[in-house]
Parts: C-alpha cells; structure tokens; sequence
DNA sequence: AGAGTATATCTCGATATCAAGAAACTTGAT
DNA sequence: ATCAAGTTTCTTGATATCGAGATATACTCT
C-alpha cells in the first residue's frame, strides 16, 4: 500500500529529476510516523488521566526500579528535553503528587526526584494501555519482520545515543 | 552496538517481567529517533536562515510544482499539524515575504498559498543541505538494508495516511 | 428556494518548549 | 588553601503549538 512519503517522493523526482532524494524514503517516515504516534499515544493516555510528558518522566523513574529515584540530569538522557523543560515538568508533577524532589545526600548541588506510590501506579497502569495500543499498530508486521525492524533502526539509533550527541 | 532502548528494554524486563514489552523495541526507537532527527535537522537548516516549520511549508509548496500553491488545508495533511498552526505559520512566512496569500477563484471560502522566488530558492537550497545530513545519518545502511527500512516503515505508516486518521 | 449540514479558514487563550544565562556547588591543579 | 574550570539545576523571556469555537461559504435534499 502507498503512503504519503511515496506520494511525497515521486513528486520530488517529478520536480527535482537532478536530486537522489532515497534518504527521505526512510528518514521522513521515521519523522511521519513518529508524529501519528504522539497523537494516538495522547488519546491512550487521557483514559488514564496523564499527558504524554507525565507517562515519560513517571516512566523513567519507574525503570530505575525501588527507589524508584533519578536526578533531573539523567531524566534529560531518558527523555531528550531540555534541562528547563524537565525542572517545568518535575514542579508539575510534584504539584500533583506523583513524585517528590529530595536533597541529592552526595552532592549537593543535587536533587533526586522520587516516584511516589500514587505515580508508580499511574505508570504501570498507562503502560499496559500504551503496550495494548502499539501492539495494534504493529499488527501487520510478522514477529521476524519486527525483529528485523529494530535491528536496522538500533544501527540508526545507536551513534546519537552513545556519541555525545 | 547497543541503544538506549536496549536499556530501556531491558530495565522493563527487570522490573516488569509479566508484561512483554516487545513492541518498544520498534516504536520506542520511532520516537527517540524522530526526536534527534529534529535536533539535526534544525542545525542543517540554521546554516540556511530557516525553521524546521518553514522548510516544511516551503517545500510542500515547492513539491506541488509550478505555481507553486497549494490550500492552507493541503498543507495540513503534508505537514500534520493543526489548521491554527498553519494560519500562524502562514501569517509569519507571508510577513517574511517567502509566500503569498491568494483567493481561490473557485471557492470563496477558500485561500491559495503561493511560493515567492525566493521561497523557492531557499527551500531548494535548505533540501540540498538536508540530504546531505540525512546521507550521512544512514551511512552505516546498505542500499538493500535502506530499501528494508524503508518497506517495512511503509506498511506502518500507510494505515494512518490512507484511512481518515 | 430554503433549511440543514458540511467544509475551509481564522481567532484566541492556555500551555509546553527551548535557549541562554544565573546560581550553587564540586573537582583538580598548583 | 585557593583559584579556575566543570557540573548540576533552576530562572527567565520569547515563541510555537494546540484545541475549541467563530465566521463565512458551499453543498444536498426536499
């Protein structure tokens, strides 16, 4: 079946015969792609009362297993926000009460921000219902085919992640 | 070579070994390279005086072919974003003298957006630049391995483009 | 023709994000 | 000890986005 980066590719090819614009084949998917699910994550989790920010952050926390605690700097490298993005978020969360922030013992120009019960909760809760809604979006592709899937885009990932990026 | 979802992944599977969390290795990695793509794109299109937004619409247009216009509604469904988005956007490319609003002679409630000569030859330049980065990010890919990626993101985002969505 | 529904764009208020810089603290070298 | 450089987090101001509703025009059916 067709998309609109086909579309969006022959008409490339039509305007600008000179330019091999085949990197778009893959990259402007990824982008396309990544903004449909942002939208379909929003509605799977409003039925469980979060934002997709919150489901970020609580998550993050919630990995790092009991005591469920991060500093804002290594929540910035799990969510890729920046660092006045993420003290916004970490205020707002805790005006909610789904996580408290706590003197860093060993440094103290440190903060350590905790999950509380409340918000662990709420994370395991919006994870299964975000867990039930890829799994129908990735309904088409075999087991193999999404093996194959993230190993070609691990290849993509793999340099931002590890070089400072 | 290991990414930050392996990690992620991975800490799932510590912490919640009930749930099967594979479906994260795909579209977890969508999203995280949808986010850095961003970033990159945003330095590549810095050397060329444009936003991500204005490349976005300056091309859409540039892609239609000569005239070089388009409706603010078709330039929704190119660029997935709201249709109070787009008036602001069109507002501030239009004061920027990079397109131009027209009425539509066979609907009145309608409008034309219309690439100036300089729109069109910044959004040319700024794509040039931009395949030159993406070339770069997919280095590592082989032709074969591309055309996979590009096929396999394909049957993903065809739902979403081709019903309502 | 007229009524009701659908479509196209714009307006407006609320909000989340970013970038840059400030403030507090730590680390390492002399 | 002290100083300079590095880090960690927060503050601030500007800006882009969204969502909901407003307005104007077009279409459809009787």
């Amino acid at each position: 079946m067709e998309d609109e980066v086909d579309r969006l590719v022959a008409a490339w090819r039509r305007e600008r015969p000179d330019l091999d614009v085949e990197p778009l084949e893959v990259l402007s998917r990824v982008s396309r792609l990544a903004r449909h699910l942002d939208r379909a994550r929003r509605l799977a989790f409003a039925e469980h009362q979060l934002e997709p920010w919150e489901f970020d952050v609580l998550t993050s926390l919630r990995r790092a297993g009991a005591p469920y605690q991060l500093s804002p700097g290594q929540l910035l490298t799990q969510t890729l926000v920046t660092s006045g993005t993420m003290t916004n978020r970490i205020d707002r969360l805790a005006k909610k009460g789904l996580v408290e922030r706590l003197p860093d013992p060993s440094d103290r120009r440190g903060v350590l921000v905790r999950l509380s019960p409340e918000g662990r909760d709420r994370a395991d809760q919006a994870l299964a219902g975000l867990l039930a809604q890829e799994r129908a979006i990735l309904g088409r592709l075999s087991r193999t085919e999404r093996g194959e899937l993230a190993d070609l885009l691990r290849q993509l990932t793999a340099p931002f992640d590890n070089i400072p990026g």
